[in-house]
DNA sequence: AATGAATGAGTTTTCATTCAT
DNA sequence: GATGAATGAAAACTCATTCAT
């Protein structure tokens, strides 16, 4: 099914096929959830393939988060020019982030879902792509506050529970735009903006944040 | 621990004991990894009691969510006085509420991670709670803009944007101060309400929002 | 449900109502997959008490065949009059059997279907039962060979065959009659007199059975 | 025991196997007090396998009942030889009837009694086999009544009836022949013939029927 | 490079049965 | 005369994992 079924192939496209499949019935079943069977089945191949080559479920699980995880770091960098204005970059990481997580939906799943929700070898795994988005968001505001400013008056600490209350906002307004009809991914994004950038008391007062005109 | 041993309890008092090993465990193993025999152990009863007075793993799942979404709505309306000004209530409600995912990370651990990653018969138990929190954001925005100029400016749809991007961005918060050592709900609750409230621009310019004196 | 529940009553009276929930249960869902509980429950009592009365489900199972051995076997003698011919001894015995086990069909599950089904506890009390039928068949036989005849020349072991086979094809036509539209309990009685009576020799070449006129 | 065991076979060996150790123990023990434990190790294999080639213990049980209800309308087929007299013909397949049910007595104990004593999913797949009997015995009476003397005098319903009545008796009596030590296959299907070609009139006034020199 | 055959250990769930009152 | 509270033992079923080829 979209894999080319059981003849010899090289092991580098095997493991890929497989760890398409494991990405998908792990994003939509769980860890626990999803059988070896299953995945095995959904690749194409025997189970005992799936385990020479991934050694066990652990491992390809870990294997999933690892690629899905260098998948989005890689999209979020690529769609960010830099040298631009903060709020600029803020704004385009956004996006990238955003299409590339309503593109892969179950890598997304593994990522946010699935990794945090099971144990201690995962958790830590998807900490590591966590922290990298994190230091593109910190940087973002250190630098921007540095510009406007002169002194980083934002400690570390604050910064990462900025981070964190961003990430959390976007996948909510992500998952309402969904289950909303009539609301597009740019109007989320733009929502988004607003309320990361200008915050809730600037809004009030009708001073909202304005998305650059063409950026896209 | 902490329950009294084994013998001869009416049914109202064994089934919350039941509930705290089942909210404990379900928390820190997840849905599928938790055993009926783990839970059953830690309440202090045998596993066909558990039965005998919750059905099911899937009926004993949703309880415990029912539960603790009960406790923490009950908690966040507790936290807040109406009648104040709109940043002031919303910075009592958030402080209700990560101070109670604090003091119940299990509890919190149940709503946010597993009840969402485990399918259907349990995320739609959460939305269910999750939608009174975003009504309640949803007023406290409209009364807010009302106060401060005359007109509503923002749409309808856009407030209920904003709702859910904060409702979405604390509980990603509380889940991360549960998880990062020294981190206190306060500490948290400041940097939520910096964030949306003066929102990133502000921050970066060095105009964060004020937390109101003698609160608590 | 028919039983006037939970009051204190004589313990002949909780028996009766206990085995009549005991024998609609047995005979409907079988031995094994009848429970206590449900027994229990149909019978508007609590657990315990089924077992102070009637020791376990064991003796509750031997309880049940044996009082509808009792009356079935009860029932065909009291339809049937001594002195009479033979075949119209066994006419009236085979319409008080038919009559009798449809009116109770639970009863006759439970004798024919669930006691032969389970092992050797229960077999052998419903084996009383049978050989019962089987002498009274077997003296209509004998009788009325040596009505026609003088010797006897039917040995014992061929008289309990076609007992057996008597007893299977009146239960055949039962089941035959009640799932066929437009087949009355009489018109299957006199199918089957006709095929033991005569037999299908007779019957080929036109010599019926021809049935009593009037006859209850 | 009678199985070679353990190690590697092919798979329709290892199902035959199983199903082998399954009819057995259902017969034995019933549907429900039969374990697929004791099948497992009765069969020489692990559980896993059993779920893993017949599903579930419902399958497994419908395709016992498939096979023994195929082997046994075989053995009858293949017993009868068109073309012979009426009685001739039923003589036959009366002795193969008996003969296979007296050499697989677990398999006609799953067939009569098992099958038919635990619901819908199970009597319906005997229904089928025991209507191929039916019409098998219909024909006979058919084609031996036109035969005997020219006009069907013998009304269609009639007709079903009295077949029905036949397989009803054949099918209690085998049951009984293999409970009744002592009673050959040959002398039920005699006791049988007797029965329903002469009829109970017949037998008493000392007409049997003659069994056919040179048979067997 | 790839797989059919096989299982140990664990899961959820049910049930007959008893104890204390 | 009657019951609410409680359990030991076993059942059906699943799954990650390996072996022999």
């Amino acid at each position: 099914m979209g894999a080319v079924k059981n003849k010899r192939m090289p092991r580098a496209v095997r493991e890929q096929q497989m760890l398409d499949a494991a990405v998908r019935t792990f994003g939509q079943r769980g860890y626990r959830a999803a059988s070896m069977d299953e995945i095995a089945e959904l690749a194409g191949v025997s189970k005992p393939l799936v385990y020479l080559y991934l050694n066990s479920k652990e491992d390809l699980f870990t294997a999933c988060i690892r690629r899905e995880a260098k998948a989005l770091t890689d999209a979020v960098r690529a769609g960010v020019q830099p040298g631009l204005a903060a709020d600029r970059q803020l704004w385009e990481g956004l996006r990238a982030f955003f299409t590339h997580t309503a593109e892969n939906p179950d890598g997304w799943a593994v990522l946010h879902l699935q990794a945090r929700t099971h144990g201690e070898p995962f958790a830590a795994e998807v900490s590591a792509m966590r922290e990298e988005l994190v230091v593109f968001v910190t940087q973002l505001i250190v630098v921007g506050a540095r510009e406007a400013h002169r002194d980083p008056t934002l400690p570390e600490r604050e910064v990462a529970g900025l981070a964190e209350a961003l990430v959390g906002a976007a996948e909510s307004l992500a998952a309402w735009a969904n289950a909303t009809p009539g609301v597009s991914a740019k109007q989320a994004a733009a929502t988004l903006m607003n309320f990361a950038w200008a915050g809730l008391g600037d809004l009030m007062e009708g001073r909202p944040w304005s998305p650059p005109v063409r950026c896209g």
